[in-house]
DNA sequence: TAAAAAATCGCAATCGATTTCGTATTTAAA
DNA sequence: TTTAAATACGAAATCGATTGCGATTTTTTA
């Protein structure tokens, strides 16, 4: 009672075969129409429910799609993930959810994990220790469906959502520009991560344009703990040649660099201005308001599903081609790059 | 060679039966040291990976849980997942995560998914819609282990993990109080949600002890809609008899509040000081600087897990019993609620 | 009316790992 | 030296749903 019953037990119950049974609720042709509704209607009473794990032994496939993240503490990620689940959803999928937290190390033993084809595929942003990726190799070989956003694997021959991440640094570091600023610094997670090579290049570009020198000491690399990118954005800050303006290729360095700049006598925009990649909803709320490069995630997470399920649905028609599709992102100006 | 291969495959390889490989793997006491080091080493050789459904069929356990949350975009909730994460992981669980989008209808839905044993056991928190509880009424008489945390159904005789919630919203008012408000209105989601309820309770309380009359007009009831909610706020703030403190009971609310404020000629905490349950990171950034009640949403997460591990491990010795337990937050004044 | 065709349904194998029970071999005890 | 016990392993059933194939009944066609 307290666990439900199984379909040998209904078709018991039915004085049917299992099988007969089976065919009924999957509504083949093979049965009759009056005995489909009896069939139907005692399960239904007996609240019948197909035990998950026989058909996904029977069938070679889970109905499950893994996705790792590197934080859940991260308004794009989170949106990513609703993009996905909504997609997903629809289609009788489950998520499977795993957050590396930047570390390659977990997110080695995740993949490890994802060998047994707990998952039918993978949607994932690497982790920005990721520099290796002979785990993701092996995934690709045993013939598990990946796609990558965002962060992408270059190496991995498969389907990968990105935004226009040249362009939106390239805009970003020109509108710095346009608003006066003139010595300009990137801050960047890793400088092995595809968005961070992508970023990094339209950054130089824009400055290259004006014809500005990149600093060396601009190019800021900072790490996962808070705490030090906080001391090492301050440093930068109090150091005799100190920026005026800041690219920041992700939110958390922008957030960073608020509270960098509550430890010194600087203030926004006069002294600095900043402009970072964030999907944040309260960037409007900060003080002051941040400008930011927002991503559509909640597409990127839609089409990452859209074209996986397809992909599932009918595998002959639909290869995760080798291709990178992009989607634009919405630069937002507010008053943290506010000309004086 | 793609699809790895089977334990028949194996056993064959190695010459053994299935039955001799399968134990040898499970490190049983009936098979020698010699021939376990062969099974383990041929295994290692060929990448031999379990077939997880096969095991969960046979076990008729998946390893899994299952976590339901209101909403991603939201720090508490993102903070209670890791936690939850971080204890799964360590005990070889995988987690299945499902996000209502406050909306019950969608609760049902994965509700009704779940009753199948996909997941050996369910972490939630029901949506701002939740009242009628009979779809979680139906997944208890199943026999799946459940544990409520935050926003709990008194109802289901099970384990609840919540914050001090009556006694923060009390402290809180009782700060805006001290720091000079006269009218101070409460924000809430749904009067039927757990959280509502007794942060509702600390509220009316505070204001009892010092002598002031709740007015119905400052119990505000919002919505799902950001749009909608600041709409409501910005009239409350330009009503005749407007508040001069607000509690706000979650997160979001304090947000629209900021949004709702910047439509008026109030400035916070001048002529209007404010104080929310939050979890977000931000909140020192913001401005004003935001005042908040903070909830120690790791810890949870990783309570829930634990004690759901210790249930499914030792599922004699470890009832779920019909209990709450307490976990304090922790009070935060920033400027929001600064006396002139 | 007989034969062919269609409609319905049951039997049994299968997916892959675990486990009960049984058997053969080796070791220890009598 | 014989018997009991311990050791090491295999055969087959099992978990629950799906499906190829075969069997039976009903309907259609000639």
């Amino acid at each position: 009672m307290s666990n439900g019953i199984s379909l040998k037990e209904l078709a018991a119950e039915l004085k049917l075969a299992p099988s007969t049974v089976s065919r009924a609720l999957n509504d083949s042709y093979e049965i009759s129409e009056a005995t489909k509704k009896k069939v139907i209607n005692m399960a239904e009473k007996l609240n019948y429910q197909p035990n998950p794990f026989a058909r996904s032994l029977r069938e070679n496939k889970s109905k499950t799609i893994a996705v790792i993240i590197p934080e859940r503490i991260n308004n794009f990620f989170a949106q990513v993930m609703d993009g996905i689940e909504e997609i997903a959803h629809e289609h009788g999928y489950h998520l499977l959810v795993y957050s590396t937290h930047e570390d390659v190390e977990k997110e080695k033993k995740i993949v490890s994990l994802l060998q047994n084809k707990r998952a039918d595929a993978i949607v994932m942003s690497v982790s920005s220790q990721t520099s290796d990726v002979s785990h993701l190799e092996k995934l690709y070989q045993r013939d598990l469906p990946i796609i990558f956003f965002d962060r992408v694997c270059s190496d991995i021959p498969t389907t990968k959502f990105i935004t226009n991440d040249y362009e939106s640094a390239y805009e970003g570091t020109k509108h710095l520009i346009q608003q006066g600023c003139q010595k300009i610094a990137f801050l960047m997670l890793a400088k092995e991560l595809s968005i961070t090579k992508e970023r990094y290049r339209g950054y130089l570009d824009a400055l290259k344009e004006a014809g500005m020198q990149p600093e060396p000491t601009f190019s800021l690399h900072c790490c996962r703990s808070d705490e030090e990118n906080i001391q090492l954005i301050t440093e930068l800050l109090k150091s005799e040649n100190r920026p005026d303006g800041i690219l920041s290729s992700v939110e958390k360095l922008a957030l960073a660099t608020y509270h960098a700049v509550k430890k010194t006598k600087l203030s926004i925009p006069d002294d600095l201005k900043i402009i970072t990649f964030s999907n944040m909803s309260s960037a409007g709320l900060l003080s002051p308001s941040l400008s930011t490069i927002t991503q559509p995630a909640l597409t990127i997470g839609q089409e990452c599903a859209k074209l996986l399920i397809k992909k599932l649905t009918k595998p002959r028609h639909n290869e995760l081609k080798d291709q990178v599709i992009v989607i634009p992102s919405k630069l937002t100006i507010r008053e943290s790059t506010m000309a004086r």
